[in-house]
DNA sequence: CGTGCTGTTGAGGACGATCAATGACGGTGG
DNA sequence: CCACCGTCATTGATCGTCCTCAACAGCACG
């Protein structure tokens, strides 16, 4: 893989976001030998797997979906680099094993064996950064919940492209293009694949994607953002890189 | 007030079912001196509220909303008895700062200030437990945003009625009466108040509601599960009850 | 005895689902 | 090199669920 995937990672630059501390990056990056691929199409996690460790995305895009009873799938989040996949099983060991993760591109993926996580853990800034993780996860798991099911389909398709350009961003992927099918969009918006298309060609039609087949690309990722309404504060976005530094010290960790 | 909020209380109950361990309980009963009566349809959290505090719902039941750029309100999860409010600003400030959230029934709500809360954290079983609540919480939004958009209406309303009914009864609430109005329904599922209507209606000559006015009364739980296709194991529900122990000795804390 | 909120009912219309067919593209094997 | 295949994208036509608007009924409140 040839990668060095030290300090200025995605994954470090959101732990530092998250107030976790030069050595805590030292030591979780040591314990991120073990580095699996996954090809694009694959699963990074099947569904109803069991294995006890966390899987962390150091590279590609993946998304969680889960089966309905109807046989479609319905795509829950993407992960993108640095995001954790399966944290809240370390924690809850058999929560949401109906869930599965698909890489979208082809990824590199860090394994932590639980054992290994209470290790981790008992340094309070990094317990502190991985349950903040979790909960800027929840924020996001409730915008989309304040979204879906609300609005025309312009402006639920155009809100999630701007919450993934932003995630990304956060992390140093800055690419207008997004590696999702229609497919994916409509498992991930509850709208059908025809009516994601429809609405795709609306936007590009307002110039705001642009008109490349087999690729969704932002050329106005302003005016996406002003009909999504997208307002990105529920993120862990870099403008609020140092939010933690002083709770920190304040409660004397 | 002159209820006895030990052992057996909904509190109590939960955090058993999170790993907390009996003096856990006994320091966490102890922080929750200051308590707070909220009338029904008064706000327990304001919108835009900063104080410093974790409020826990000892009893009654609440709902976090969030106000639309329409003017619209959107419901984004209910809180039982010895729910969290807003463990999540604790760790994480400034977030979602525009979520408020409203009494549905006369409620009691116990304070804690954060300061506090760091002495609480301190305590490895209390923390984890803590934790494990934030997860579950997560698992919630996932199972609505699976459920959101997706489905007919009868089936959205029957799951988000199974899952309260469940969760209530995991901290020994069992009323098959649930406090809500059509309208809360409406601004939970995304549906509009009339079609909320009609389709407790069609529930109501199902014979799985109650024919009662101004009252969602189930009568046929089972066949209100069938038809939702409820699957509660995405909560940490009463059968599960020890499930904890056994990590935690694995853990040596 | 108004006033306001929630619940109920009717009619019409819109947004998006569904069904069906075709096009574009990449990979595979002959 | 080309025929074949599968997946994804695109288009048209029709249908249905649900929204919107509007009016009224029941009930609690002052």
């Amino acid at each position: 893989m040839g990668v060095d995937w030290g300090i200025d990672s995605p994954l470090s630059l959101k732990l530092k976001r998250l107030g976790a501390q030069a050595d805590d990056l030292d030591i979780l990056l040591r314990a991120l030998k073990r580095r699996v691929r996954v090809s694009a199409q694959d699963d990074v996690i099947r569904e109803a797997d069991t294995a006890a460790q966390v899987r962390i995305l150091l590279a590609g895009t993946a998304c969680s979906y889960k089966r309905q009873k109807d046989g479609g799938r319905s795509i829950l989040s993407f992960q993108h680099s640095g995001d954790f996949c399966d944290l809240h099983r370390y924690i809850v060991p058999d929560l949401d094993a109906a869930i599965g993760i698909r890489a979208l591109t082809d990824c590199i993926v860090a394994v932590i064996d639980h054992r290994d996580m209470d290790g981790l853990l008992s340094r309070p800034t990094l317990a502190s950064a991985f349950w903040r993780a979790s909960m800027f996860e929840a924020a996001v798991y409730r915008e989309r919940l304040s979204r879906t099911g609300r609005g025309t389909a312009l402006e639920r398709v155009a809100h999630l492209l701007c919450e993934q350009l932003a995630r990304r961003e956060a992390v140093g992927v800055h690419a207008s293009r997004l590696p999702f099918s229609q497919i994916d969009l409509a498992d991930a918006t509850g709208l059908s694949v025809v009516h994601v298309n429809r609405t795709i060609q609306t936007l590009r039609g307002l110039k705001m994607l642009s008109k490349a087949r087999q690729a969704i690309e932002v050329v106005d990722r302003k005016q996406l953002e002003e009909i999504a309404g997208f307002d990105g504060r529920y993120l862990n976005l870099p403008a609020n890189a140092s939010k933690f530094a002083v709770r920190i010290e304040e409660t004397g960790d």
